[in-house]
RNA sequence: GGUGGGGUUCCCGAGUGGCCAAAGGGAACAGACUGUAAAUCUGUCGGUAUUUACCUUCGGAGGUUCAAAUCCUCCCCCCACCA
């Protein structure tokens, strides 16, 4: 079985260049792949979950696997599939970006001893010389093809159009696969689906300077059964960076997945075998939620290590009751199953602290709500009130003229809620 | 460079002197229902104060007027066609 079957099995082939010779080239032989990430960001996000997820399937399956840093076309903007200009962001910027982004891949990958290599673009890209670029890598490029290529479109039919800088990019991007190719025997490009023009102009040119075949493979786009695209939530993209995403939000974000992706999702975004996930497809309703805990928990544990995870557990244990998984279900994961320790209830989300002789003097719920951050202003406190949606120590709050005073104190603090799932814990402090 | 059309609250998009904090939709938030899901229904959705009040907002800066998102002037940006 070679790794194109693995990744066919759990749902990250969109399409193949070459199927039959694909196939075989890795099943003969250790190869190596790669696949770009843009440095648009300073953490990468979860949508780049499955290129990512893809990279490791290669290297656990004896392949070489190269992640390639955009540092160098992140200064350019790859305009495919996208319906506006992004914003020119500084190199300055972009080389920041590029070192977080380096750093979080190596939680998926192991990249000592070139078992897996990490480059950035910007190494050969930004010392181009516009005329010798041209006429060494311009000229294979039909100006005809280009214009009808699928990525384009968009914008060549939209009102803003499509810039010069923003044109170029399909080069930049083929001439990487040149490099790549030519310097590290590299003869396999990934991406998502909106890169095919670019993969295949990549291999169009390795061709036509080179005279090497080389192939590529695109990843569907993961959308969610509501049809929305993955890894947004209201607060914004889901980060891998912990300081932007918390591993417990972390957590959240994947156990709050839509019944119908589950198991979908579990061969996309774990190692867990397929003929285990197989047999969730089989749960219905409520059953589902244990293996949304597993999702969650085996996520974040890529993410942010093991440790992390069973705290992100914990606290979900804490604040939504505990739940028991039962070990025949997904057995390979290693999600705490013993039904002894009973989760201390966790300190609801944030901590602040505020002196006792405020609380003493009385201070209107509302105002409380707002200065701990749980309401974006005074009034938006009041209506969270006026609806229903607060609650101290997990009783609501009445009426939003409601003073919290000493009475509310337990345990030396005020667990405030706002809603079903927004919490923030307020501990009192005696001053001396 | 010329001509014409635009820039509205998180997004899309109405609104051409007072009845506009600004229709409608989406997103979001809260409640009900639930399984920390989806769908549905109800309510909310600039800020402060909370009984009808005040402040900030309609690309930017000025001006006309008792009164401007709406009229005038200058400037910035976008688009289309022409050159």
């Amino acid at each position: 079985m070679s790794v194109l079957d693995i990744l066919e099995e759990r749902g990250f082939i969109e399409a193949v260049t070459h199927d039959r010779e694909v196939r075989e080239l890795l099943e003969s032989s250790s190869v190596t792949c790669y696949t770009g990430f843009d440095p648009t960001a300073p953490s990468l996000h979860v949508g780049s979950l499955v290129p990512i997820m893809a990279l490791a399937h290669m290297q656990r399956n004896g392949h070489r696997p190269i992640a390639l840093i955009g540092g160098g076309t992140g200064l350019v903007g790859d305009p495919s599939g996208k319906t506006e200009m992004r914003k020119l962001i500084t190199a300055e910027e972009v080389e920041k970006n590029a070192k977080g982004i380096g750093s979080q891949l190596e939680r998926f990958m192991d990249f000592t001893g070139r078992k897996a290599l990490l480059l950035n673009n910007a190494e050969w890209l930004t010392g181009l010389e516009y005329i010798p670029f041209l006429r060494e890598i311009g000229r294979h490029f039909s100006v005809n093809r280009m214009i009808k290529a699928e990525s384009y479109r968009m914008r060549l039919e939209s009102e803003e159009g499509l810039s010069f800088i923003e044109f170029n990019y399909m080069l930049l991007q083929a001439y990487d696969f040149l490099k790549l190719c030519d310097e590290h025997d590299c003869v396999l490009q990934m991406g998502g689906s909106d890169q095919w023009g670019n993969i295949v102009a990549g291999i169009d040119l390795v061709r036509r300077v080179l005279n090497r075949q080389v192939y590529g493979i695109t990843f569907p786009l993961i959308t969610t059964s509501s049809g929305a695209k993955m890894g947004k939530t209201a607060a914004g993209a889901v980060w891998l960076d912990p300081s932007r995403t918390s591993p417990y939000d972390y957590y959240q974000y994947w156990i709050n997945t839509d019944d119908g992706d589950v198991a979908r999702f579990l061969a996309l975004f774990t190692f867990l075998p397929t003929d285990e996930i197989r047999e969730v497809e089989k749960l219905e309703g409520a059953q589902l939620n244990s293996a949304k805990a597993v999702l969650a928990f085996e996520a974040t544990s890529l993410a942010h290590g093991r440790e992390n995870a069973v705290r992100a557990f914990d606290e979900a244990a804490a604040n939504f009751g505990k739940r028991q998984i039962p070990g025949e279900l997904l057995p390979s994961s290693t999600i705490p199953r013993s039904s002894g320790t009973e989760a201390a209830p966790a300190l609801g989300g944030p901590v602040s602290d505020i002196p006792l002789s405020d609380i003493e003097a009385g201070i209107p719920a509302f105002v409380l709500f707002h200065s701990v951050g749980l309401a974006g202003s005074k009034g938006q406190a009041r209506r969270l009130i006026k609806q229903g949606g607060a609650y101290i120590n997990e009783e609501r709050v009445k009426s939003d003229e409601y003073i919290v005073t000493a009475s509310d104190i337990k345990d030396e603090k005020i667990v405030l809620r706002a809603g079903k799932k927004r919490y923030h814990t307020v501990v009192v402090k005696k001053e001396q």
